[in-house]
DNA sequence: GGGAATATTCCC
DNA sequence: GGGAATATTCCC
């Protein structure tokens, strides 16, 4: 059924998000995402009538009741691979947890049967981007200052950082701006105060 | 005759090269470039005698001589697209300059016939993690003063956005200063003009 | 050409 | 599960 859909999705329209400094909820949902509830509600179903994928009951997550037939079948038609493990990966990327021991179920409070529009609330998880290599960074906690005001609510410490910063650049070339005006208007000033010298020469030499 | 080999080329063993800081050579060159060396020993040649992509008359260099055919057969059997731009990229990526107008030839120093072994020396460009968007910096190099001490050694995170901000904020505290300066200016200026004008008000009144 | 986001791979 | 390198895409 979505044989050539493999290649849409293409996440035209991100433009407006993505220069914007802290996007708050992109305009379309990852690819990813996209692809991962499509496929769902392609179904998958094989010709015994087992299922290779599908919705849990509820429809608040997902079981791959075949993963050797998933990633041989299923995969490849959505994505650029056939492994299941970078199909992990990505379900780990974009924060979804495996909620059954017994089976290959997944669940995102975002990702329910009938809510395809509730995906772009599900974003990447962001490493930040450290200076350090984390092998260097000690495991201890003796950056605790940090990360001390734990509640994820407020703004940590870099997007405020980041945030001030990218204003005081904005107030700067506002700032730079004034200024060249500034000058452009003295010259003026000085090519006419020019003019009087030179047609008052004698008499006002001495006025300034 | 390439066919199955697409999934080669996995780069194990580049453990120990990976955790070492800079180093200094990798074990085995990226799958990209043996990709794209081994594309070329194959060849690629037409039923009509054509050639799709092959190495330059010298061997130090490489001509895609078609385009549309290398990005629809040729591309497909060693990456996971058939995007001659994505290919392009990663040329870029890795350094190689195109030599020609009038052709699709790429050159690289260390990518000759005949010598697969020297593809180890080619890496990467780097993009050095920068803390700080690209869209947040400002072109002009006044920022010359935060990367003074250039070893990359020390300051983390924090530290270069606590700088920069401390930067910002006297750089502002100068601009403000200066427009202070400049208005004073102006109003000597100006100042000046309405002694001029008070004194010779009557022959110079359309002078300005 | 290249920056940066997302995808895929590899390893811990 | 997740860090990090490489690959692919998208945009400037």
């Amino acid at each position: 059924m979505a044989e050539n859909m493999v290649e849409l999705n293409l996440d035209l329209g991100n433009f407006f998000s993505r220069h914007a400094g802290q996007s708050p909820r992109p305009r379309c949902p990852a690819p990813f995402l996209l692809k991962t509830y499509d496929l769902l509600e392609e179904g998958g179903a094989e010709e015994d009538g087992s299922k290779i994928v599908s919705w849990n009951s509820e429809g608040t997550g997902f079981v791959v009741w075949s993963p050797a037939e998933f990633s041989e079948l299923t995969l490849p038609r959505y994505f650029k691979h056939n492994n299941f493990s970078s199909f992990i990966r990505q379900l780990n990327t974009y924060g979804f947890k495996k909620t059954s021991s017994k089976r290959w179920e997944f669940q995102h409070e975002k990702f329910q049967r009938g809510c395809r529009h509730m995906l772009v609330d599900i974003t990447r998880k962001k490493r930040e981007p450290s200076v350090f290599p984390s092998y260097l960074k000690s495991s201890s906690e003796e950056n605790a200052t940090m990360t001390s005001n734990s509640t994820e609510e407020s703004k940590d410490y870099h997007e405020l950082l980041m945030e001030e910063n990218k204003n005081l650049k904005k107030e700067r070339l506002e700032l730079q701006t004034q200024i060249a005006e500034c000058k452009s208007l003295q010259m003026k000033l000085l090519d006419c105060l020019s003019q009087f010298m030179d047609k008052h020469q004698n008499k006002v030499r001495k006025t300034c």
